[in-house]
DNA sequence: AATCATTTTAAACAACTGTTTAATACAAGC
DNA sequence: GCTTGTATTAAACAGTTGTTTAAAATGATT
């Protein structure tokens, strides 16, 4: 048994290795040598068959992009025959899971996290390609609900406001991990962390669009 | 004119220097010789008042949290005798600031935003002495307003909704930047911000205890 | 003025980085 | 069987990293 995985291509082995090391350790910390030691590779290879480690990296963002959206496709969110407060639902669901599975797919999102956290050159060629959709999904099912029109900038504020509850669970999983680890134990606690929010973001929204009144009846 | 500001001792402006370059490129893009040159002083400087690059960090990581909360103390948020609704918004609205106001807290910011991201050994360290404190603030205004008492992962989700609403400013501030920058374009808009954000969570916080009803009336 | 501990310095250290090179192995086409 | 283009390899490269060293400078105490 030389290598059990010497079936695959050296090209994909080398950029599935390099979502996993980059999504661990980040751009700078990972090393070429890792990569290509966890690939069963020469380190000459990454400079053969991507141009650089910068390169590299490029590439396996996108890949990234493209697996989260296939194995996560936006689904019910479109569906325009649904009621909007579904689709939202829908959405969240949708997004936490995305962002919290741990399949392989955790490890696709965490280097997404990673470059919206801290983006480098990298950043711009995924925004139009990847982001802006589901920003713009998002923001057609939030003047939805709303039904009355309303500002501009109040629909992209309350975007804001649904979207960092659910990116909450990544960029400050370091914080959760050690408060509130029983939020995320396991499917169904994701599950519920993901109704909540649709919950407290449609009591919100519903809300706005209300004549201001009293809080205490 | 030597250098301007050789007055101050040199672990003071080491440690200064430190916060703001590990802010700006993270722990290991951060190189002990940038801190030194940018310090003026030499590069074996650092392990003589450090013991090395790691301590340094941890050191500095630690300042950038006393500043803030020096600077940007919770104030009236922690005033028992207001109602809690109100305390909730000056909360948020000091913690928006905190995170967003570009002064020189603005860096100290991003080095704990940073740390919370992506985190290091250092984290556990701050996590009791600053991190607690603040959440266990935020606990107690939420139970206030929810009034009747409620279970305790309630709680915890409405004040990672919150919470969650406010960092979403400095984690993604990348995809900001780039889809709503008048967002957080003056100290008014952020303003504006961090009332919608109060106002979007006291909706959202009166409305989960009601009888749940239809969203269409 | 001499002694002392403390601070600062330039230089060197060893380890690691991404990348290149030039030699070798391999497979397909003639 | 030889040639040709591709793939793989070990070795070396040049640069940077955090850290150490040992000498020099500094400043207070005697």
């Amino acid at each position: 048994m030389t290598q059990s995985t010497t079936i695959e291509p050296v090209f994909d082995r080398l950029l599935q290795v390099a979502v996993e090391v980059f999504a661990e350790c980040g751009f700078r910390e990972t090393t070429v040598r890792e990569i290509c030691s966890r690939a069963h590779v020469n380190v000459a290879s990454v400079n053969y068959y991507f141009r650089s480690k910068e390169a590299l990296y490029s590439q396996a963002l996108a890949f990234a992009f493209r697996e989260t959206n296939r194995l996560y496709p936006p689904d019910a969110a479109l569906d325009k025959s649904l009621p909007p407060e579904q689709r939202l639902a829908v959405f969240i669901n949708n997004s936490l899971h995305k962002l919290l599975d741990d399949n392989q797919l955790d490890l696709h999102s965490k280097l997404i996290a990673r470059e919206i956290a801290d983006p480098t050159n990298a950043l711009d060629d995924i925004m139009e390609t990847a982001l802006v959709p589901q920003i713009a999904l998002l923001e057609d099912i939030i003047r939805l609900i709303l039904k009355e029109p309303v500002d501009k900038v109040i629909v992209q504020r309350c975007l804001l406001s649904i979207l960092g509850q659910c990116l909450m669970f990544k960029h400050s999983r370091s914080i959760i991990d050690r408060l509130y680890p029983e939020l995320i134990a396991d499917a169904a606690a994701i599950q519920a962390s993901a109704e909540h929010i649709a919950q407290f973001s449609l009591a919100a929204l519903s809300r706005l669009t209300l004549p201001k009144e009293q809080t205490t009846p």
